[in-house]
DNA sequence: TAGATTGTTAATCGATTAACAATC
DNA sequence: TAGATTGTTAATCGATTAACAATC
């Protein structure tokens, strides 16, 4: 029975799945029970039971689940046939790696474009698309109605570029800046990385470790 | 009261508070109350107070908490003094982005070396440290005492490095590759960014919007 | 002192786990 | 058919919120 809200505990957990399922494909197992799947992904198979219960009825009692097709399903709950528009704004050393290292197409979204203030980084490429100047952004965002921007400027100016973002009618930011990006009552979506919030998570699991000094 | 375990939601809201209370004591603000605290952070004071207690009574009856005395008890709890030392494994452009942007110092941590395979990598510079062969990781981090391994080579070698590094000694990886580190019964401290889980997520929010196709 | 605000206990809410009938 | 495993309901557990006495 498909519910109306799902909680993000859910959904954190759904790329997961994904990640596990492609593995399992990979590795040509073409059924899984939801008591190995647990077993792969250190989860109890009652959750993960519950978890796919949210979207629908993906198994078939006394067989388990069918890995391609429940990934299949996965992928769709997650939007990844939609061919999402992204576009990259802020092209330094984090913009290029991020470009560099995550393959937007197997996601299910497209680069488009990018953008800096700096001139002399403008007309320069990142994998295959040219550098633009920001003063187009605004008006690329609408007429290519991109969904998603990659924000990875120096934090100075992350709140102003936002606005602008926001402003320009864009769907989704996709913040690495450690600013707090607020999107107030506009509706777009953000998904914050913080590294250092990361690191320091990780601090503090290392000072509990029974032989830290 | 201290509480002997605290769960893993109040570790992950520490780094906030942390951010915001070093924002407050830039804008010069000496005491905040939790009332303010949950306006400004989008939490309830309940929670925040409950958080804190935690750890133990760092506020004032009807004061609220001092910015700068808060701040360091949380800089505290999170290990922030304790000085760890830290190397890059994999100096491509993602390792190199986050040498860049992330200032070690500030939040405890000293960057000891960096290593690689890539021969042609051997002997450049990231920062002010030189990226080392890869063959004298092990010894290094011996002889140094490193605790935590930042990992952002290619996936490809993402396991067989681990497997190193725990073997090494290390105490902490901090995993940037797409692979799942696991430290079997090492009790090695893992904590991994998926960028791409990020952006599932982020691409499933953007399925639920109202305007969505 | 009076007002404000904490730390903590109790109540509520939500998420995870267990159990089991349904069924492949 | 018998065994396996689902989807779902109920039970448990944990986290968040509310309430309030203590006290600055």
């Amino acid at each position: 029975m498909k519910k109306a809200y799902i909680s993000k505990n859910v959904i954190r957990r759904l790329p997961r799945y994904l990640r596990k399922l492609d593995e399992l494909r990979a590795a040509g197992v073409e059924r899984i029970s939801s008591g190995e799947l647990g077993a792969r992904t250190g989860l109890t198979p009652s959750q993960i039971r519950q978890d796919f219960s949210c979207f629908g009825e993906f198994g078939q009692q006394g067989y388990g689940y069918n890995v391609a097709s429940l990934r299949e399903e996965i992928a769709h709950i997650l939007g990844m046939d939609l061919q999402r528009s992204v576009i990259l704004v802020g092209t330094g050393r984090i913009g290029q790696s991020l470009i560099e290292n995550i393959s937007f197409e197997r996601l299910g979204c497209r680069l488009m474009g990018a953008f800096d203030i700096r001139p002399e980084l403008i007309g320069t490429c990142i994998g295959d698309i040219a550098v633009q100047n920001a003063s187009g952004m605004r008006n690329f965002i609408r007429e290519h109605g991109i969904d998603i921007a990659i924000l990875s400027t120096n934090r100075t100016y992350a709140h102003s570029i936002a606005e602008g973002l926001i402003a320009a009618g864009i769907r989704a930011i996709w913040n690495f800046t450690e600013e707090e990006i607020d999107p107030g009552e506009s509706g777009v979506i953000v998904e914050s990385i913080h590294f250092s919030d990361s690191l320091l998570e990780l601090s503090y699991y290392l000072s509990q470790q029974r032989n830290d000094r």
